[in-house]
RNA sequence: GGGCGCUUAGCUCAGUCGGUCCAGAGCGCCUGCCUUACAAGCAGGAGGUCGCUGGUUCGAAUCCAGCAGCGCCCACCA
């Protein structure tokens, strides 16, 4: 066999074409260098007309907020994406990506007026067109790094296309959409009780209101009833009711039970469970609402329950919503307390005008106190609904709004998830969908606000007439006044967010691109904007285009802190993911989340240690790079055999690779069909990593020193493969790949001139899969991991061949002509297929397969100095373990120390046996079989 | 109040149809190696009653029921 020696040192040795390629690859040269190349190439862009050719596959982005620049979750989100991107374009799809961003409406506003708060402003300072402007200057620049950012983790989006929520043609589309559906009857303006944010100054959707717990109190108040209706109290409490009484001036009273005290003062009227006995008698009595002496009646009303409270409830229709409900089912009067301009507000008695929600609880609580009203209080748990983006409480709060009529649009979206148009990915989100859209309730689309789509709707000042026309009117269509004001409100962000998969495409309008890429076929995100966005798009798209954007939805997982905590600039527990991709690479923090995240799984990162969060992706990336500089540096200038042509002289290990690598590449499709990215990942860790690098680059590396054949079919395969594993592994990893791309030398067909990025995806071949070869090799594999461990067990250093007596088992033959393989894996020097002489002294192993391996280790190790040492050990051992089973076998030991302590004890002495016993083993090998 | 999810090695997590990938990976740890691709590495190890209790089955991490802990979503009990 071949000795080893340095390359190049003799004439018959390999070329020696030393690239100089460094030791680690440089990401923060490459990358910028490789997305020219591509964008060069105009690899990321796609065309109706490429579409004629091949196949489309359409993605849209979750556009990103305009707010921030990107954080982990978007990196998370957006690595996703290019996965599926790349890997579709490689499979000869045409493949596209549209970026974009989104407008953000309240998200930016606030953004902004913070700024100006700052400098002691707000936005009434400036005036609306001055704030927009503001606002456009934050946004411009902020759009712009996004899509950098996007680029510098490499997203192949064809940037051509980008959009913005509030551009030219999305503004048309949202004014279309609009309009028809004005016409249509499924837009209306109508007074209802909505959310109101009482810090941005707006109406919320009910979305946009989440629940939050808070600790707070039940108040019961005491409210007296009118003259003239003191017998029907009378009467309930001879009934026996708790809840009535007579104050100290003989007038009854009824107790109420309220969160909110301070709502009091916009009471119309009170209720009571129609079935409820107790107060039968009460209903159409009048209650004299204190402090405003307001006669107020009492009604019956189905929601009124009982046994929470007294059962008697105070009703507050203009400021909660199931009061609103009981108003409009009984016929009480509205009553509005809580308006901007709460100074002039006639329907609040003077002393609580214009105070603060806070500041009326507890004015109108001292107040009820004074009059000896306030009956008690309760600490009451109860849920209280936040801004979503600026966590104030929201007060609910009757008011003129915009809707959007849902449940018509919701049907067909409903339709298509039962039917299978459109699938979930986990599929458990399905039925959070479709419950959603079951009890879906009307969509409250207009904004107090000055950044967004204005409401495309006119007011005649002089007829009352309302317009909604698709240009700007000049004058009123019914009496012709040119006296028109449009609406002052925008459009909730959302309302444009929920056309981007048709309006991207230039809808409204035919377009080529429109009929060729709508609809599309995946969809990444977060959960959390399932009802936001996801199924609104799947409504509009219903709608609209009469199908679903998108056959298929990913909901990944949340992106958290070592604590479990969500990623959030608030908590400063956020990693910058451009800080990750200077620090590892781009290739490095998309490993890391791909690898890491199951299917809809949240991953955990430490935001304090990057180089452990991220060295999964570094290491690999790293691995991967210097693997592939050996073989190009391995491969030299010759040139390489086809592989067909090397068919014929196959080794065992090149028959077990490329079976390997046919086993791989379909598993990775199966993988990426199902969305189980990481799942793909770990596939591909192990072909390329724990098969190609550890075992068959090690497995042909003398092969390599040859000059002849033996070289030519090695350096073959050793191509083929990483060729196919760079192209396999280039939707994860794409910077690595397509710099080791450019380096292979050219293949067989040539094609490696093009870039990476449009290579074709290998498909698995039949016959090179190879069962027979790989049953060997996993053989060999056994046996020379076997082998290894038994050096290991008996100190036998690597700098000393041993040699190696196998016997019995059914593979024994496989070693034949492998000795150049065992001494390069195991150092093996020589083997031989005969029993160990009858009291030859050394190790022996046993394979699955019953071969028996023995080591002879006399002339190797001192046996005697071996014999001693464990000797030595065993008697150390004995030691505690005596000590150990002494204590164990002692009553009063076992009787009075905590359990804990004997389970310790028993665990320790089993262990220390164990040792023992391993130890007698080694020791009776030396001894001679 | 409803609904959903999670609990597997020290940490973060895979585990598809119940059975020779079923007890796995990465990181961490121990031991030995700077072996001319890679110390961000190589080789050899240690480490887990798969949350608990029952059940179904020839067979359960996997299916069913109950329990415990954690998390998420939805909901107008004032």
């Amino acid at each position: 066999m071949t000795s080893r020696r340095p390359a190049g040192s003799e004439p018959g040795s390999p070329p020696d074409h030393h690239l100089e390629l460094p030791a680690t690859f440089n990401h923060r040269g490459a990358e910028e260098r490789i997305r020219r190349l591509w964008e060069a190439g105009d690899s990321f862009a796609a065309s109706a007309q490429d579409a004629k050719k091949r196949e489309p596959y359409v993605i849209v982005i979750p556009p990103p907020n305009v707010t921030a620049v990107l954080h982990m979750g978007h990196g998370l989100n957006n690595t996703i994406q290019d996965v599926l991107i790349r890997w579709r374009r490689m499979q000869g799809r045409t493949a596209l990506w549209v970026p974009g961003t989104d407008h953000a409406g309240i998200a930016t506003q606030n953004v902004v007026e913070r700024r100006l708060a700052a400098e002691g402003k707000t936005r009434y300072d400036l005036g609306r067109e001055a704030f927009a402007r503001r606002v456009w200057d934050h946004v411009e620049p902020t759009g712009e790094r996004i899509l950098a950012q996007l680029k510098a983790i490499g997203c192949s989006c064809d940037w051509n296309r980008a959009r913005f929520t509030l551009d030219e043609g999305l503004t048309r589309s949202v004014r279309e959409i609009f309009v028809r559906l004005y016409e249509d009857d499924l837009i209306y303006r109508g007074r209802y009780v909505i959310n109101w944010c009482p810090r941005c100054l707006t109406a919320l959707s009910n979305e946009e209101a989440e629940g939050s717990e808070r600790k707070g109190h039940l108040w019961h108040l005491r409210y007296p009833l009118a003259p003239g209706h003191e017998t029907a109290a009378a009467r309930t409490q001879a009934a026996g009711a708790q809840s009535v009484g007579r104050l100290p001036d003989g007038r009854w009273y009824l107790v109420v039970s309220t969160t909110r005290p301070e709502t009091m003062l916009g009471d119309t009227g009170v209720a009571v469970g129609p079935g409820d006995d107790r107060y039968r008698g009460l209903v159409g009595a009048v209650v004299e609402l204190p402090l405003t002496g307001r006669k107020v009646p009492i009604v019956a009303d189905e929601s009124v329950r009982a046994d929470f409270g007294t059962g008697i409830v105070k009703v507050t229709p203009a400021h909660d919503l199931s009061d609103f409900e009981i108003a409009a089912r009984t016929g009480l009067e509205v009553l509005d307390i809580m308006t901007e301009r709460a100074t002039t507000n006639d329907n609040v008695p003077q002393p609580f005008r214009g105070l603060r929600r806070s500041d009326a609880r507890s004015a109108v609580l001292s107040a009820l106190e004074a009059e000896g009203l306030v009956a008690g209080r309760d600490a009451h748990l109860h849920t209280v609904p936040r801004c979503y983006r600026c966590d104030a409480l929201v007060e609910p709060r009757l008011s003129e709004q915009w809707f959007v009529r849902m449940k018509a649009l919701a049907q067909p979206a409903l339709e298509a998830s039962r039917t299978g148009a459109v699938t979930f990915a986990p599929l458990r989100w399905t039925r959070v969908y479709e419950r959603w859209m079951e009890d879906i309730r009307d969509w409250c689309i207009s904004r107090q606000l000055w950044w967004g789509h204005r409401i495309p709707v006119w007011y005649c000042q002089d007829c009352g007439h309302v317009s909604v026309p698709r240009e700007d009117p000049e004058s009123c269509a019914s009496c012709g006044s040119t006296l028109l004001e449009q609406d002052p409100d925008v459009l909730d962000t959302w309302f444009s967010s929920w056309l981007w998969p048709f309006s991207v495409f230039g809808w409204p309008g035919e377009s080529e691109d429109l009929e060729t890429f709508y609809p599309g076929h995946a969809l990444s995100t977060a959960p959390e904007i399932l009802f936001f966005w996801v199924a609104r798009m799947i409504m509009s798209g219903c709608h609209v285009m009469g199908e679903v954007p998108f056959q298929r939805v990913y909901l990944h997982g949340t992106v958290r802190d070592t604590q479990g905590r969500k990623m959030s600039k608030s908590l400063g527990n956020g990693i910058d993911p451009m800080e990750v991709v200077e620090r590892y690479g781009a290739d490095a923090l998309r490993f890391t989340l791909v690898a890491g995240a199951g299917v809809g799984a949240d991953i955990r990162l430490d935001p304090k240690n990057l180089e452990a969060a991220f060295a999964p992706g570094r290491n690999f990336v790293n691995k991967l790079w210097n693997a592939g500089r050996f073989v190009v540096m391995s491969l030299g200038k010759d040139p390489v055999l086809p592989l067909e042509e090397a068919a014929g002289e196959f080794q065992l290990e090149d028959r077990w690779i490329l079976s390997r690598l046919q086993f791989a590449a379909r598993r990775a499709d199966e993988e990426l069909e199902a969305f189980r990215m990481h799942g793909a990942a770990e596939v591909l860790r192990e072909l390329f990593w724990s098969e190609f690098a550890d075992w068959y680059l090690e497995s042909v590396k003398d092969r390599l020193q040859e000059n002849g054949p033996g070289r030519k079919v090695a350096c073959s395969v050793l191509r083929h493969v990483l060729e196919e594993v760079i192209r396999l592994l280039h939707p994860i990893v794409p910077f690595v790949t397509e710099e080791l791309w450019s380096l292979l030398p050219g293949s067989e067909d040539g094609d490696n001139r093009r870039l990476l990025i449009v290579a074709p995806w290998p498909e698995p071949s039949r016959e090179l899969v190879d069962e027979e070869a790989e049953r060997r090799f996993k053989w060999l594999q056994e046996l020379v991991v076997r082998v290894r461990s038994l050096r290991k067990e008996y100190r036998v250093g690597e700098g000393q061949e041993v040699s190696l007596l196998v016997t019995g088992g059914s593979r024994a033959h496989v070693l034949k002509g492998r000795e150049a393989f065992l001494r390069r894996l195991a150092r093996v020097g020589s083997v031989e297929a005969s029993a160990p002489a009858p009291g030859a002294v050394g190790a022996s192993a046993v394979l699955q397969d019953g071969t028996e391996l023995f080591l002879p280790l006399e002339g190797v190790i001192d046996v005697n100095r071996e014999r001693n040492r464990l000797t030595r050990e065993i008697e150390r051992l004995m030691v505690g373990l005596k000590r150990s089973r002494a204590r164990l076998a002692n009553d009063k030991f076992v009787g009075r120390a905590p359990s804990d302590v004997v389970e310790r004890e028993r665990e320790k002495a089993d262990s220390w046996a164990r040792r023992v016993r391993k130890l007698q083993e080694k020791r009776a090998s030396l001894e001679g079989a």
